[in-house]
DNA sequence: TTTATACATAATCAAGCGCGAATATTAACG
DNA sequence: CGTTAATATTCGCGCTTGATTATGTATAAA
């Protein structure tokens, strides 16, 4: 059964298992658009309505609303209708948990 | 000034400088594919040959290979030659961190 | 009821990506 | 030398993705 290489679950292997794998490169390929990444920067923890995401990520309210689509289809951003605005928060806290990750990582040396 | 939305580096806000979205971006992408990841799981903290990589992984010999370059190519991966082999490991701590956090994150369920 | 605002959706198109197939390179081995 | 093994590279094709433009829908305001 051995390969030469460990076989999964074996020894250091990380992220052994084929579900992991699916559901983490799917979160990371939402994340991993430039938009999409500043978006979720944007929001945080807290409750951003449309406009104020395009006014602060910077680019057309089009653009904006697919990508907030995409993140809405994968169940990374839940939203709320209040009035005629729409808020999007991070419905996730995995994803909450990677952002703040991701923070450590990229932006420790501010 | 207030736009609705907070203002860049302004409260709550995470990862807030571009140049750190634009590195993060580029880490998540190259991450986000299924087999990337499980090549980057199958390297872990070691270090193994291509022919190991693709036993594990599991798909063709050309298809790793080029997965390899392209993480080769974003400072990722780094390799080193033995005689007609060539052993790959995660050349960079950052990317170590996240590929654990990922797996705090996705793998612990088990 | 008209007009404006906030947001979503559809259509289009260029660019990038991923994969297989074939070919090239490099090194060991006879 | 020719051959085999290990890995890399190139090419072509189909698919996906992202941005723009235009249009649609709902709510509010006048």
């Amino acid at each position: 059964m051995k390969t030469g290489a460990q076989s999964a679950a074996d020894d250091g292997q990380l992220l052994a298992h084929a579900a992991d794998i699916e559901i983490a490169s799917r979160s990371l390929k939402a994340m991993s658009h430039p938009l999409r990444l500043k978006i979720l920067c944007t929001l945080g923890r807290n409750e951003v309505c449309v406009q104020g995401i395009v006014d602060n990520v910077g680019t057309s309210q089009s653009n904006i609303s697919q990508h907030l689509a995409i993140l809405r289809e994968k169940g990374i951003l839940s939203c709320r209708k209040d009035a005629n605005k729409v808020y999007y928060r991070v419905g996730d806290e995995r994803t909450l948990l990677l952002i703040g990750m991701m923070q450590e990582l990229f932006c420790s040396s501010r």
